[in-house]
DNA sequence: CGGAATCCCATATGATACTG
DNA sequence: CAGTATCATATGGGATTCCG
């Protein structure tokens, strides 16, 4: 089979919960979209995922630092410099994210439009 | 163009982000995948996804609604009988969240030695 | 420059009780 | 059954300040 079925995002006791719960957050979509350019700085990456505190952008590059889908790389230098990047099983995930945020922008037209009609419908 | 680059996830006042902010979520992506079974009630929706609570549901899936991606029929009966199902707009969306969904799943044992690996390091 | 550490507020989520 | 209302708490996220 192409799937093992041991693992069921729908229980919610089941391990790979704890990574959809990572992976299905929009900053984590964001910053793998803005990754999918290859290698970037910090301050780059923060530039380019427009609106992103500082704050979060590290935290969110630790999570994914952690589950093994983003690559640090700092440089001894004065002033500091860290580049990030995706790992082999990150750009596995780049795929997907990017049909995500493909998808928001494809079809924000009519989601706007859904969303004018529910509000004005009461 | 397959696309119309007027939308910009990235870009923090393009309204497509509000819509990525949405669909980029745990819940949502849960609710989707059962959904796509088909049409189905709010008890069984509940079963299925194993840990959300009649709250959170029921805010998911106000919002899907909102944004055009899910259905709801009530019926007038006692007790009362209310179904859901993904619209036509709500079944472009079904892929993209089953890959991530299928991604936790098919991933998961590489995340976790990828944790383990993170987290005895320091 | 790229953080780490704080503080603080907004929102998300959960538990419980109640109702058409 | 499928909510709604309320309350309590956890988590997310932003602003600021300080440091190597």
């Amino acid at each position: 089979m192409s799937h093992d079925r041991t693992f069921d995002v729908l229980t919610a006791t089941c391990p790979s919960r704890t990574s959809l719960a990572r992976i299905a957050n929009k900053w984590t979509a964001m910053v793998v979209i803005a990754l999918s350019g290859g290698r970037m700085r910090f301050g780059d990456l923060r530039a380019k995922v427009d609106g992103i505190s500082g704050k979060v952008l590290t935290d969110t590059l630790r999570d994914l630092e952690r589950d093994g889908l983003v690559a640090r790389y700092a440089f001894a230098e004065v002033p500091p410099r860290v580049e990030y990047e995706l790992t082999e099983l990150g750009h596995t995930l780049q795929a997907p994210l990017r049909a995500l945020g493909l998808w928001a922008e494809e079809h924000i037209t009519e989601v706007l439009a859904a969303r004018e009609s529910y509000d004005s419908r009461r």
